[in-house]
DNA sequence: AAATAAAATGATATCGGTTACATTTTAGTT
DNA sequence: AACTAAAATGTAACCGATATCATTTTATTT
């Protein structure tokens, strides 16, 4: 690969004037600059951009680190994600965790090392914390599932308030024994959800039961598997939240293996809005999160800090929707019978 | 930041030294080594691998070119790479290109400029073939979705055996009637696809029907569509043959939508299974393509040609599996019936 | 103890750009 | 024409590591 000395020596100028005609080329003049960019074409030259960011010091890559890229929530994060680091000209270096926090503080030492500038965190872990860190903190931002006190910007939903608003649907349709697929214990996003699911019994008087939390982690087969645990129960819920739309869907299909029908005989309702969700059966209510949003706002707020465009530290609340379809629906009457004499539905 | 001579001057060592306590360790004597350790320590020291890459000239970096991150299916491939890239050490650098050329053209751009050592496509498209190159070839492995006359390895599956499998299986049924939600004219994936197809019908003497071939883009909505076309013909088919999983999904909710029982009615068929086929409703009988293996493969290859362990430019084949589900039945004897006389039934 | 080989260490060029500073050329003024 | 200011260009240091080659120190042999 030809480089800038090759340029000067076919202009016949010094590599001062040709990286002037090329990055300040009124500096130049115009005789000059039209014999660099001759010598340019000819030799084929391209700018070795490695060397130009380590003089400068800035790679220009953005780490993100993602859970699971095969989640489809995810997925379009990093789609939004993109396309704010294009516009801005930077790059992302992904890292597909699996959640694992050594897999982590692996990806955090791109940033140690200057192979990138900063990084882009999309659950409730700091991998900075326990690098044995000399100087200050490095350029962070935490978006999604965040840390309870980020040091630093921070990119999130009201996760409570959309669980309460999920739950204030369903109880709004009748439903009083509400069960809820929830993500891993640990997980603020869990802790949140159920929070603002519980908020809505609360206010609505419906006694809170904790057997009718019932774990997952994400995926279709929790979903699944959760459900037909919940189906065992003597009394079983006339309604089940799950924390996301695949939980959901694996939710459905259990129960239609089960002969029952949603929404008349159980209401099913997921979170996140992927596309998916619109298109099973039959289609799912969900709070609907701006994922897209999430990942541009996220870069642009990183880069700021890079930019030093930003002294404070934002959190920034995204909007969250309440979509409903048909999953949900208003609880049958005959439902309670199980365990309560029919007498009561006079 | 602290760099070598920081670590040399508290080790009173030379640079030197330092460096060479650190990669070849039996070099140094083990009185020096633990001074250069302490210094490191002391001083927080972190190599800046962005000079060890422009030193080295390799970047370790990987372009990747995805028409979509945000497809079930190329989310697993990505995954895949990642797994594989991180056991050797190197890096991805994720492009989003929306299939658009140009953006292709502008991340190929990124190994040009040594800023990465080699680029993965997963489309039949070659950014490096515009790009005036004075020098030779740059490095790239082309998976999935293959150029016909790739300059490059190549990672693909035999699509047309596994769309004349599928095929043969509809027409196993007794199906004849059977339509096909096809990707973009364009695309070798479309054109093998439906070669095969038609080798199944061409073997069984059934007559090929080109308005039986509906165009999708591979997104839920377009078979959605697609389907709500082909449903308006006169006689409607017997079966669908959907080009990927997301468009078999979209065909089943219209389907449902239109009051038709999948597979009484109709049979649906779907490629890749994704993870929502085995809990769309009814479970999608699909085509199952080794999707985390095209990732690794992809990468490897391509780490091999960078690191000059693959002389010849190797075409790997990846198996495909037929996956029977639900979605795919035996024709309903009556179905004829629309336009055919009840007397040829008898 | 001297000679020699082997091991350890140091000085410095190098990668390919950018940029501060020095120098030369051109344009403008009297 | 002489002088000055402005514009254009050149020289060389620099970013942080690696690696070659030279030099010094240590170990081994006689």
């Amino acid at each position: 690969m030809s480089n800038i000395r090759e340029v000067a020596r076919l202009a016949e100028v010094s590599v001062a004037t040709v990286s002037r005609a090329l990055q300040q080329p009124e500096l130049v003049s115009v005789k000059t600059r039209n014999k660099v960019l001759a010598a340019v074409k000819q030799a084929g030259y391209q700018p070795n951009l490695l060397a130009v960011k380590f003089r400068s010091g800035k790679s220009h890559n953005l780490v993100v680190l993602v859970p699971t890229v095969a989640n489809v929530f995810f997925a379009r994060v990093i789609s939004g994600m993109q396309e704010a680091a294009q516009q801005r000209r930077y790059s992302l270096l992904l890292g597909n965790t699996m959640a694992d926090d050594n897999a982590e503080i692996a990806y955090a030492r791109l940033v140690q090392t200057s192979q990138a500038d900063g990084l882009i965190q999309l659950r409730a872990f700091d991998p900075f914390a326990t690098l044995d860190m000399t100087t200050e903190r490095l350029p962070m931002v935490n978006a999604c599932e965040v840390l309870d006190k980020a040091p630093c910007p921070v990119v999130t939903l009201d996760n409570r308030a959309a669980a309460m608003a999920m739950t204030e649907h369903l109880l709004s349709l009748g439903h009083r024994n509400i069960a809820m697929i929830k993500g891993p214990a640990r997980s603020p996003l869990t802790r949140d959800r159920v929070a603002g699911y519980r908020d809505a019994l609360d206010a609505a008087g419906v006694a809170f039961d904790e057997t009718l939390l019932c774990p997952g982690n994400f995926t279709l087969q929790s979903g699944h598997q959760a459900t037909a645990q919940l189906l065992q129960r003597k009394q079983r819920p006339t309604a089940i939240f799950c924390e996301n739309d695949e939980m959901a869907i694996g939710a459905l299909q259990c129960l239609k293996q089960h002969g029952l029908k949603v929404p008349e005989d159980i209401s099913v309702a997921g979170f996140d809005d992927i596309s998916f969700a619109a298109f099973s059966d039959p289609p799912l209510t969900t709070i609907a999160q701006p994922a897209e949003e999430f990942g541009r706002t996220a870069v642009n707020l990183l880069i700021d800090v890079l930019e030093q465009k930003l002294t404070l530290l934002p959190k920034v609340i995204l909007p969250f929707e309440l979509v409903l379809r048909g999953s949900t629906g208003p609880v049958k009457m005959s439902e309670p019978a199980t365990d309560t004499p029919a007498v009561h539905l006079t």
